[in-house]
DNA sequence: CGTCTTCTTGATCGCATTCAACGTGTGTGG
DNA sequence: CCACACACGTTGAATGCGATCAAGAAGACG
C-alpha cells in the first residue's frame, strides 16, 4: 500500500517549504494548509513531525475498499506526524485552514545538534497517542450510535473548554469515519439530540449542550 | 474508577515475589501465573512492566456497565504493563499458565542504575503496542462479524508461525470482548467457516486452515 | 458419575445500513 | 444582486446483520 505519486513528493510538499532544517536549533518553520490539502500521505518517508498552532487536522486509513477510518483528530498543541516508523502509516489532511510549527524527527529523537527548547518527548507523543487511540477503540467497540455520537460530543466540548457554543469543523463523513457509523446514522442521531433537548444546534456546524447530564447518560458510562 | 482494594496490593502480588530489584543489573525475577490469575488491575502503582517467556496474557478495561473490553493479547517476547503513566490504565490477566520476566520500569526509562542487556526500549514497546491498537480499531470499525473473525484466525496463525494447527488459547468470551462482538456471534460465525470449508477444527480451541485464499477473502482486504 | 463451565444452535427483535429523495447553504459567474 | 450549480446535510422506507433470550450439547474436573 505505498502511494508515492511522483506529485506527492513535489518540493514544500513532503517537507517545510523553502530552507530544511539543518542548523543547530530549528528556527520555527511554519507550513499553512487550507481545509482539505494533504500534509503527507500514507507511505511517505517520515522525516518531520508537526505541532497544531491552530486549525484542525486528522489522520486517516484508506482501506481496501475504500472506506476510509479516520484514527483522530488534532488541534491546538498537538503533534501530527508521529508513527514511530521510518515511513508514515497515515495519511493527514486538513480540516480547517492550518497553522503547523515543523520539528525534525530528529530533534524528538534527541539526537545531538537537534535540541529543542520546549522538547516534547517522543515517548510523550506517543504515549498520548496510544491513550487517544485506546479511547476510541473504547467508543466504538461495544457503543451504539447514541453513545458514540454523545462521546463525540464530548470530545469536542472537552477541546473547546469554557466555549459556550462549541463549533463542528469537521463534516458528517469524518464524523461517521471516525465513530464507524455511517452519515445517515450521524445526522439522525443529532437530530433525536435535538429533538429531545439535549442539544441546541444554531448551525449545522456547531451546538451548545442544554443538558448536561442527558448527555452524560446518554454517553452511558465512559 | 481506582480499584485499588487492600487485597490487590498483597505482597507478592503488586510485583516481583520476595526480593525487589534494587541492585544495578536486575538479576532475571520470573512470575508464574496460572490461568485466570491477575497480574495488576487498573489504578495500581506501575513499577515493573513484564515480558512474556512463555504463554499467552490478555489486558483489558472494564467499563462501567460491566462489559469487557480487551484491548490486547500478549504472547512470548511481548511485553506487558508499560501504558506510560504512573499508575496501570488496564488488567492484566493470564490467559494460559503464564512466565513472565519482571523488568522495573526503571530499566526500560534507563535511569542509571537500571541498565539492562538487551534493553527494549520504552519507545519501541509504545509504537508496538499503538501498531497493535490501530490494527485493532481498523477490526472492528467498519468490518462485519465475518471479517473479524477472519481477521483474528490471521491474527492467530501469524503468531503460531509455521504450525499447522493453530491452538485457540481464549475462550469465546475473550475472542468477542476483544472483537467487539457476543460469544454467540463468535461461535456462530466459526461455525460457518467450517462449514464452508475454510478452516477445520480438531477442538473447540484449535483450528487449521484449509482455504487460505477464501481466509483472505473472508477477511476482505486488510 | 454428576456437576459446572464452556461452547453451540435456534428464534426473534431492534438498530444501523442502505437506497433514495429532498433541503440547505455556499460560492461562482452572469 | 440574482440565478444556478454543487457540495453538504437531513429525512424516509425497507432490509439485513448482530444482539438478545433461551435451551441444548460437549468438555473439564472432582
Amino acid at each position: 500500500m505505498i502511494s508515492s505519486s511522483a506529485s506527492v513528493f513535489a518540493p514544500g510538499q513532503s517537507g517545510p517549504a523553502g530552507r530544511a532544517a539543518l542548523g543547530a536549533s530549528p528556527a520555527t518553520i511554519v507550513r499553512k494548509l487550507k481545509a482539505g490539502e494533504t500534509l503527507f500521505v500514507e507511505g511517505e518517508p517520515a522525516r518531520y513531525c508537526y505541532e497544531v498552532v491552530s486549525g484542525v487536522m486528522k489522520e486517516y486509513c484508506t482501506l481496501e475498499d475504500g472506506q476510509r477510518e479516520i484514527s483522530d483528530f488534532y488541534s491546538a498543541g498537538d503533534f501530527v506526524g508521529v508513527c514511530g516508523h521510518d515511513e508514515q502509516t497515515q495519511t493527514a489532511e486538513a480540516v480547517t485552514h492550518c497553522l503547523l510549527r515543523c520539528i525534525p524527527l530528529d530533534a524528538l529523537l534527541g539526537r545531538p545538534g537537534f535540541e529543542l527548547d520546549g522538547p516534547p518527548k517522543l515517548v510523550d507523543v506517543l504515549v498520548s497517542r496510544l491513550d487517544r487511540s485506546r479511547e476510541r477503540s473504547t467508543l466504538i467497540s461495544r457503543r451504539n450510535a447514541e453513545q458514540r455520537v454523545a462521546g463525540f460530543l464530548r470530545f469536542l466540548s472537552r477541546r473547546s473548554a469554557d466555549a459556550q457554543t462549541i463549533s463542528i469543523p469537521m463534516s458528517r463523513q469524518d464524523i461517521g469515519d471516525y465513530l464507524g457509523l455511517t452519515i445517515e446514522t450521524v445526522c439522525r442521531t443529532l437530530t433525536e439530540f435535538k429533538r429531545s433537548g439535549v442539544i441546541v444546534m444554531p448551525t449545522a456546524r456547531s451546538f451548545v449542550i442544554q443538558d448536561e447530564a442527558a448527555l452524560d447518560a446518554a454517553e452511558g458510562a465512559l
